[in-house]
DNA sequence: TACATTAATATGTAGCTACATATTATTGTC
DNA sequence: GACAATAATATGTAGCTACATATTAATGTA
């Protein structure tokens, strides 16, 4: 019963994670308090807590204070997306990264924009329309705006030398970020500038990030046909 | 200096943030060690320590024991995905739930379904092609291959009634997943099943669904055109 | 009965100690 | 100098206590 050996949280969180699995405790139970689990593993509360935070990150459970843990009726396939910097994702290929700067101008937020942001009036923005490259081949081209308001000093960077992607994520940590993924038909534009095919499928990346309430960039990124979104390992 | 409130862990996690920020450490630099901040801020080690593994988590700093912290040098966006229930998807979004399964046989793993396990040869598998609708129209098409020896209960599941995905997903938590997104252009067949016009672009999802080492399921799962996948807020 | 106040309760967090573990740095030996 | 054994070190984890916080349940009052 009380055996000495140390416990670790991961073969708790495995333990319960089994007897949810087994239908001890099936979707919508109640399960035990963290206190009752400890006692009957013989463990620390704590040990007990990170098992279950890392049930209810994972979407297994829901905690609430005095509600108790619930095992998730309805759970959910939670993944994780790393998106690097294009130049990084390019050069992992082991292609050579290109980068051209297409257009840039100053522009009050189109109303898409500020709905991505939640804006009720427009601002002032840096439209930044680039193309990255990879091996010379048109790779993703993205349409961005950034909000000058939170991000002045854009205006003084050199957009025809280093990305604004680059330059954002070196240098503007987000608090919070939005992500929208959808597939949609080329246009005879896209064609233009991606070198594709009028019918092709493109695969699209909306981007709008934030720090605090304040708004950093939204962004549209097209990818060339046949690109592909993994997740880590 | 030594003020005696108590620092939570995110109020940590919020200064070292701002401190990679505005380049009190940039990238590539080593963060001084965690009892060091701890001095510093005049708190626990553990609390630095939560700071810490969640600026880890976030992808902005990189941990290695003995070797320390470090801002990392090619930050990433990362974001979680949230893939609910299909079914549940659709009646989050107002409208009527509807499930037909198409075809349903056992066949020996494709090349590619060995692909994404992994495997070096073929194995047993159902599979099982099947359309999702969202008031009675085509939502989601899903072309499924479950394994046998990992979900030998799978033949005696009445999958004219309930989806495989829900059937799984309620029966068989998994340890890994892989993820794959992408879009193609659609097919004939598409067009017939999804009720879509053959120029159209279609976001596809692959998933790969691992316990332990044991394989347990890997599909292809094309929406209907305008489909969106987002980030949860 | 309706509604505000209070108590009870389960999870969440902060702080501490002790030890585990991985990795680097140092030292010893040939 | 090369390489193995050893020490040093920073993070990782387990266990404990105490208190914070959110939410439900119980109670009191008009």
């Amino acid at each position: 019963m009380t055996d000495k050996q140390r416990h670790s949280w991961v073969s708790i969180r495995d333990s319960i994670r089994e007897m949810i699995l087994n239908s001890t405790y099936g979707p919508g139970d109640k399960l035990p308090r963290d206190e009752e689990f400890a006692a009957r593993f013989g463990c620390a509360r704590s040990t007990v807590h990170r098992a279950m935070r890392d049930l209810a990150q994972s979407g297994l459970v829901e905690r609430r204070r005095k509600g108790g843990t619930m095992v998730r009726r309805d759970p959910v396939t939670r993944a994780t997306l790393d998106i690097p910097i294009t130049r990084l994702e390019v050069e992992q290929k082991g292609s050579t990264y290109g980068y051209q700067l297409i257009r840039q101008s100053v522009q009050p937020s189109s109303p898409a924009i500020m709905a991505n942001f939640g804006l009720p009036e427009a601002r002032p923005m840096l439209r930044v329309e680039a193309l990255h490259l990879a091996d010379s081949r048109p790779y993703i081209f993205e349409d961005r705006w950034i909000c000058l308001e939170t991000v002045p000093e854009i205006t003084s960077v050199d957009l025809t030398r280093e990305s604004a992607n680059e330059w954002l994520v070196r240098n503007r940590p987000y608090s919070r970020c939005d992500l929208r993924l959808y597939a949609r038909p080329g246009t005879p534009s896209d064609s233009e500038i991606l070198q594709s095919s009028p019918g092709d499928a493109l695969f699209v990346m909306e981007r709008t990030t934030w720090i605090g309430d304040a708004p950093i960039t939204s962004l549209c990124a097209v990818a060339h046909p046949g690109y592909q979104l993994f997740t880590r390992g």
